[in-house]
RNA sequence: GGGUGGUUAGCUCAGUUGGUUAGAGCGUUUGUUUUACACACAAGAGGUCGGGGGUUCGAGUCCCUCACCACCCA
């Protein structure tokens, strides 16, 4: 049974060609050398048809540094990556798009990144290998805060600050930096060998990406989504600029702090103000009455304007509607009952800030309290300060206390751990700072966000974060969108410069202040409608968050809002790859800005990825040297395709992965990618063995396959077919790590230590024709995980395959990366295949029994032994695999027997029972019977208990009640287990 | 306070409709320059799947509960 009739595998292949559209002439590889078809001798004295395993002129030990680059601009120069260059297209397979989660234009990319690109890519490949059109879209992010702050660092360290640089110099300088960070981006991916096409590659702040702000801006504006109101909001003093709440980040277990209790005088009929100055030590002087307040942050009372208590608390009822003396200022403050003030904690009384506690501005809006800012932006104390005015928050806490102290109203300080909320760029203590900021309205497209996901019309993959999703998105809180900042889109909102609009105007409510458009000069042209033509115009200054562009990206980066060839072809996309750690962030945005804006989700499945960390399971950072990888260093010491296959089979889809870094002679070492590193180095010696095969295969062509090699040969192919049937099952529900590991285990345990050595044994046509089939066969299949090692083979495969085997696998692609994917039913397979599935696994278990024996009774390697099996029905298959036998357990050709029943040989024998059959080893001279008897007793105990387990079971219920197939299952396998137990039995009897 | 995930071999981790005797890599033990590969080959050792309870003929897998760890949200 020839190899050619894999019709299965191939029919595809030929399917829907077109022509390449540039660079066909290009090669992939630098050398051309030629095939010297050598055919050294064959060893004389062995009766088996050893053939030549002469190898060809690749290289012991795979050389990724030698392939790589090469590579990747031999694809990228012909146009691989671009879904108009793709040959194999079917028209069953929808398209496959997915967006690069755009990297911040910061620095350079850590593991996080190269995780996301190795999974983005495998899922590239194998789609467009399956035969979707596919497109990858790449592109950066311009990251506001993250990026200006990079580029202030710098600055600072020549001396220089923005506040005192115009605003375009300012923003030359971010670009000049933009330009250098893109730079190695993109070169980290391409060194990564992500396939993506990079003629359509964008960023953020490009000129089509800025349009897509505006024409979302004003659409949610004119739909009165956004809107400008003044409200408490997160304040980073450090960047000066409102940041969102999911840009403020919380300790856990919070950050040691203190608890400090104070007391503030009461106002009475005797005492009604402090008669000393603040900082005399009798400011308080006479006061006779007091509320206790305790505080982590006592700088703040400056601001306070009342204390509150629980309107159910007792201790507290008579004080309620008296008025307290506000320490330092001297401001006299009521006393308000407030239900949300808790009675378990500190003193029950707790003094509000409304200007500077989300908890107090709440409290304060509710009882109409004044709000008094005694912070700047950049958390000085101000005016409203008294005699603190200037200091910064912190000092300006230590100078209190002790003052509070000084004047006696300092009750007591405790230990305590404050939840300090930190800006997630510049690490400073978040203050709540009322202030004049743009918010989304997001109510309506949460709700709409959630029910694309409860629907089914976006599935999240692993699906557990759905959870997550549906309660934030339930519980969603209106956007800050304005960022005070340079680096970004500006807010397309012009104001009425009052001197230009006249008296009356201003005076007039009807008319609008503010103007949204998509640029100055459609502003102008509403305002001038309004105002006349006279009328001035002022750009608010500050800029967008950065989500609010990356939320367009899916739709953005294909040319909306302008109805363009790509949006049509390629939107919605496919996938949305990315960290579970940017759900919200990015996520959802996309998700709901997609469905406002486009009426249509983004992409049909949303795939998440853990976060990479260090050994003891922190997140690795810059400040933790020895614990932080970098990707480039292990692509360098280790090949882009070993950091890939590490990164794609580490984990479970969703799960975080520890790199567990050791450093050895001061370089960095990773035991798994070195893992993954020698199976690229695998793969390359085991194409190599095939290809010095194929081009050894002058005068081999002609010998008529044995029973021997047909049997192996089928073997090869009908785990094959199950292997891809597995692995497209496992592709297909995004289990990749699963496949990488099936597709490890079937090369290097299967493919490499049972097929390349039995085939070893073989030199018909038959046998070169499948060693050919299979290879091919596993680098395509391999190819997603492993691009540049497979590509490589494939090509030096290609030009090896000799005249007599053109056909048995299609190598007429240009590359590996257009063929198609290995496709195959395992259900049908031929009788042979059946055959072989049965026999095989025994023959290796005779084989390996052989083995084991050998060893543990130290027997020399290079020493043949005679061996006896009693096959049992297995007699004929055994026969016909004599010699793979012979050759691979090392057996004494002619000391082999084998036969359907033989007795036990006389003297010191090594039994070993396997079932159906039994394999005697005569080693005189080598073995302690009473050993031998003691082992096979412990063998037998052991199959008794499994005689005793199955019998159990088959009795029980569980004939009764589980499937057919398992119990029928289960007594195959107690007959086995008798028959190997009875045949332990008597061997021991034998041995007395 | 609410939620999610984790706890499987010395280490790092797989184990997706519950179904043989629970797997891998690394490490470890023994042997081997066997003509693809020492980044290798051959043969081993190593686990009461965190504790307890339950459902089931059958539980690493489902349910309850407890402990510890991590993360997310307030």
């Amino acid at each position: 049974m020839g190899v050619k009739s894999q019709g299965a595998f191939s029919s595809e292949s030929r399917m829907k060609r077109r022509l390449l559209v540039c660079g066909a002439g290009l090669r992939p590889w630098h050398v051309t050398p030629s095939h010297s078809a050598t055919n050294p001798s064959v060893g004389s004295e062995e009766l088996t048809p050893r053939v030549s395993t002469m190898t060809t002129q690749l290289p012991k030990s795979y050389d990724p540094q030698a392939v790589e680059e090469r590579l990747y601009r031999w694809w990228e120069e012909n146009g691989y990556f671009k879904p108009e260059s793709q040959l194999y297209v079917r028209d069953d397979e929808p398209k496959f798009v997915i967006t690069i989660p755009p990297p911040n234009v910061t620095g350079t990319l850590h593991m996080g990144h190269a995780l996301t690109s190795a999974i983005e890519d495998l899922m590239t490949r194998y789609y467009r290998m399956k035969g979707a059109r596919t497109l990858y879209v790449p592109g950066t992010d311009h990251a506001g805060i993250a990026t200006q702050s990079v580029v202030e660092k710098n600055l600072a360290k020549q001396g220089r600050r923005r506040q005192d640089m115009t605003r375009s110099e300012f923003l030359s300088e971010v670009w000049k930096w933009k330009e250098y960070s893109h730079g190695v981006i993109t070169r980290q991916q391409k060194k990564l060998g992500i396939s993506a096409d990079w003629s359509r590659e964008r960023f953020t702040l490009d000129e089509g990406l800025s349009r897509a702000v505006l024409t979302a801006f004003n659409h949610l504006y004119d739909k009165g989504l956004i809107y400008r109101d003044t409200r408490m909001v997160n304040w980073d003093p450090v960047q000066l600029t409102s940041v969102s709440d999911l840009e403020v980040e919380f300790e856990d277990e919070g950050e040691p702090g203190f608890l400090w209790t104070i007391r503030y005088p009461l106002q009475t009929n005797r005492w009604d103000g402090p008669q000393h100055p603040w900082g005399s030590g009798r400011w308080a002087e006479g006061a006779t009455e007091w509320i206790t307040v305790a505080t982590t942050r006592p700088e703040t009372l400056l601001g306070d304007t009342a204390v509150a208590v629980n309107p159910e608390d007792d201790r507290y009822q008579y004080k309620l509607g008296c008025n307290a003396v506000l320490p330092a200022i001297g401001r006299v403050i009521p006393i308000i009952a407030d239900a949300s003030v808790d009675m378990q904690f500190g003193t029950g009384a707790v003094k509000i800030t409304p200007a500077h506690d989300f908890a107090d501005y709440e409290i304060g809006k509710r009882h109409h309290l004044p709000f008094v800012e005694v912070m700047d932006e950049t958390a000085h104390m101000n005016e409203h300060a008294g005699p603190y005015r200037g200091l910064d928050r912190f000092e300006c806490r230590a100078r209190i206390v002790e003052d509070l102290k000084k004047e006696g109203l300092l009750v007591k300080v405790e230990d305590y751990r404050v939840r300090l909320g930190r800006g997630q760029r510049s690490g400073a203590v978040i203050e709540p700072r009322i202030s004049l900021q743009w918010f989304c309205d997001m109510k309506e497209m949460a709700a709409q966000a959630a029910a694309a996901v409860r629907e089914g019309r976006i599935r999240i993959v692993p699906e557990r974060f759905e959870r997550t999703w549906f309660h934030w998105l339930d519980n969603i809180h209106d956007w800050c969108i304005s960022r005070q900042l340079w680096w970004g889109h500006q807010i397309p909102i012009w104001y009425v410069d009052p001197a230009s609009s006249g008296d009356q105007s201003t005076h007039d409510s009807r008319r609008p202040t503010q103007f949204c458009a998509v640029d100055e000069a459609e502003a102008y042209a509403q305002a001038r409608a309004v105002y006349g033509p006279q009328v001035k115009l002022v750009q608010d200054p500050d800029v967008l968050d950065t989500w609010f562009s990356s939320g367009l990206w899916p739709f953005s980066v294909l040319g909306w809002p302008d109805d363009t060839a790509d949006m049509r072809a390629y939107y919605p996309t496919t996938m949305l790859e990315t960290g579970y750690d940017i759900l919200f962030f990015w996520v959802a945005r996309m998700v709901m800005l997609g469905l406002e804006l486009t009426g249509r989700p983004p992409f049909e499945v949303v795939y998440l990825h853990g976060l990479i960390r260090t050994a003891d399971g922190e997140k690795m950072s810059k400040s933790k040297p020895d614990k932080l990888v970098d990707p480039l260093d292990m692509i360098e010491t280790y090949g882009a395709d070993a950091l890939r296959f590490y990164l794609v089979t580490a984990g479970a889809p969703g799960g975080d992965i520890k790199v567990d870094v050791k450093i050895v002679d001061g370089k960095k070492r990773v035991e798994r990618i070195e893992g993954a590193r020698n199976f690229a180095n695998k793969l390359w010696n085991a194409a190599r063995y095939v290809m010095g095969r194929l081009s050894g295969s002058i005068g081999e062509e002609e010998t008529p396959a044995d029973a021997q090699s047909s049997l192996v040969n089928a073997w090869i192919r009908a785990r094959a077919k199950q292997v891809v049937a597995e692995t497209r099952r496992l592709m297909d529900s995004y289990q990749y790590g699963e496949a990488g590991r099936l597709l490890y285990e079937f090369v290097w345990n299967e493919f490499c230590d049972w097929y390349l050595e039995l085939s070893k044994l073989s030199r018909s046509h038959e046998t070169l024709s499948t060693l050919a089939w299979t290879t091919d066969l596993i680098l395509r299949l391999l190819h997603p995980f492993v691009p540049f090692v497979t590509e490589e083979l494939w090509q030096h495969l290609k030009r090896s395959i000799p005249a007599s085997l053109v056909g048995v696998a299609d190598l007429s692609w240009p590359a590996l990366m257009l063929a198609p994917y290995p496709q195959a039913d395992p259900t049908h397979l031929d009788s042979s295949e059946v055959e072989a599935l049965r026999v095989i696994p025994a023959v290796q278990e005779v084989i390996r029994s052989i083995r084991n024996a050998r060893a543990e009774h130290n027997v020399d390697v290079a020493r043949r032994i005679p061996a006896l099996i009693s096959a049992g029905g297995l007699s004929g298959a055994f026969e016909t695999m004599r010699q793979a036998i012979v050759t691979l357990a090392r057996v004494d050709t002619d000391g082999l027997t084998i036969a359907e029943s033989l007795p036990a040989p006389d003297g010191q024998v090594v039994t070993c029972v396997l079932g159906e059959a039994t394999v005697y080893l005569p080693l005189s001279g080598l073995i302690d019977l009473e050993q031998e008897r003691k082992r096979l007793a412990e063998e037998l105990a052991e199959v008794e208990k499994a005689v005793a387990r199955s019998e159990g079971l088959l009795n029980g219920d569980f004939a009764r009640r589980a499937p057919a197939q398992l119990v029928e299952k289960e007594r195959a396998k107690l007959a086995e287990a008798i028959l190997k137990r009875d045949q332990i039995r008597t061997r021991l009897s034998q041995l007395g």
